[in-house]
DNA sequence: CTTTCATATATACAAATGTATACTAAAAAA
DNA sequence: TTTTTTAGTATACATTTGTATATATGAAAG
């Protein structure tokens, strides 16, 4: 996607200002009379940023600016997993602790959850005690990513490495040492995509 | 909150809809069309809807309608700061990337704002180059909490101390030093109350 | 050096859109 | 019964709003 000029950008935040502020866009000669200059140059700024493709005009439709990628982000309820049962991918009910519900654009994908973060094992990979991991479900994990791994009955986040035929779990912490495992002892329940902490 | 009648719930549930789909509200006239009946109308139910408290009507502004709240429930949008300016507390639109919607309860306060982390200065505080700080303006700060802190034009993120009538800049960094400020020479915007963190 | 683009003013015009009023009719409320 | 609310049709009008074009300047690109 090409670069915006200054004014460019300074016109997108304010049509998404003003959207997120009275729940439809503004007029072309609002758009103008808000920076001071007269509207048809206002005009010639949503062309441009038509052109390179951040909104969508319509014609002849009053306010008709749609803010492309961003316009109506679905929001999406992320349920927090308090434990995880083995071997069930599919999330019950009974596990979910609460939501949280976040932008689709911020955290894209099906079937997220979320893992509160449990002691400082990660702790020099910026995951802290009281994180919410937001984790999208995959059954294998590329190699240095930071995973929910299944051992046994409890599920760990660390960074995962496969190395002749071995699963390497390196927390991120140097007071810890890595644990090897054989690949049937683990199961990859999915990626740790975002983190979300709340220190009000 | 009164009771709506059969038409005007069905107005309503396609003032959702069509928001929904465009990103702006209808015309009255489309409105009208979408039902079947004349437009005049389906002003008559807007002005009903209105009265009883389920929207509001701009007057004499094309599209302008808006929802009372069901259309944004519970949740705020946080405008992304991409600078911010010396001196000035509120919010200039021209400054504003975008937005982050996340949940009232997990980020409570009026006034967020989000500063995207550059930089590995508070690596070692779990805060990591490209995360969102969720901050709370504030001008003052407890001794030893994290804040977003103005020296001269440039805003940054740091642990803040207050001894001896100095502020200290502690950067969560062992490879970083501490700087020592005369208090005048920095402005405390806000505490970091949150931190959000998208790698996917 | 010429062309293009970004930025802006000024003006004319057509289309879209909201406002207002008159009228009718059925259902609900007083 | 009478009045009010709801639900329409029909029409006139003023305002808002988008479209288009001519003009100008400075910066960037070729």
């Amino acid at each position: 996607m090409k670069d915006l000029t200054h004014t460019q950008r300074m016109v997108l935040g304010f049509l998404k200002e003003y959207l997120s502020k009275h729940g439809y866009p503004p007029t072309i000669r609002e758009i103008g009379a808000h920076f001071g200059f007269l509207w048809p140059a206002a005009r010639g700024h949503l062309k441009s940023l038509e052109k390179k493709g951040f909104i969508r005009i319509n014609p002849s439709r009053s306010r008709g600016i749609e803010i492309i990628g961003a316009s109506y982000p679905e929001r999406k309820a992320i349920p927090i997993l308090g434990r995880i049962r083995a071997g069930s991918p599919e999330i019950a009910s009974e596990e979910i602790d609460g939501t949280i519900k976040v932008d689709e654009t911020l955290f894209p994908g099906e079937g997220l959850f979320c893992l509160k973060v449990r002691g400082e094992s990660m702790r020099d990979g910026g995951i802290l005690d009281g994180d919410f991991a937001v984790v999208r479900p995959q059954n294998t994990i590329e190699n240095g990513e930071i995973g929910v791994v299944l051992i046994g009955d409890e599920a760990t986040i660390k960074r995962v490495f496969l190395k002749e035929k071995k699963v390497i779990l390196k927390p991120e912490n140097k007071e810890m040492e890595a644990t090897i495992h054989e690949p049937s002892e683990v199961t990859i329940l999915g990626r740790v995509i975002g983190i979300i902490r709340s220190r009000v």
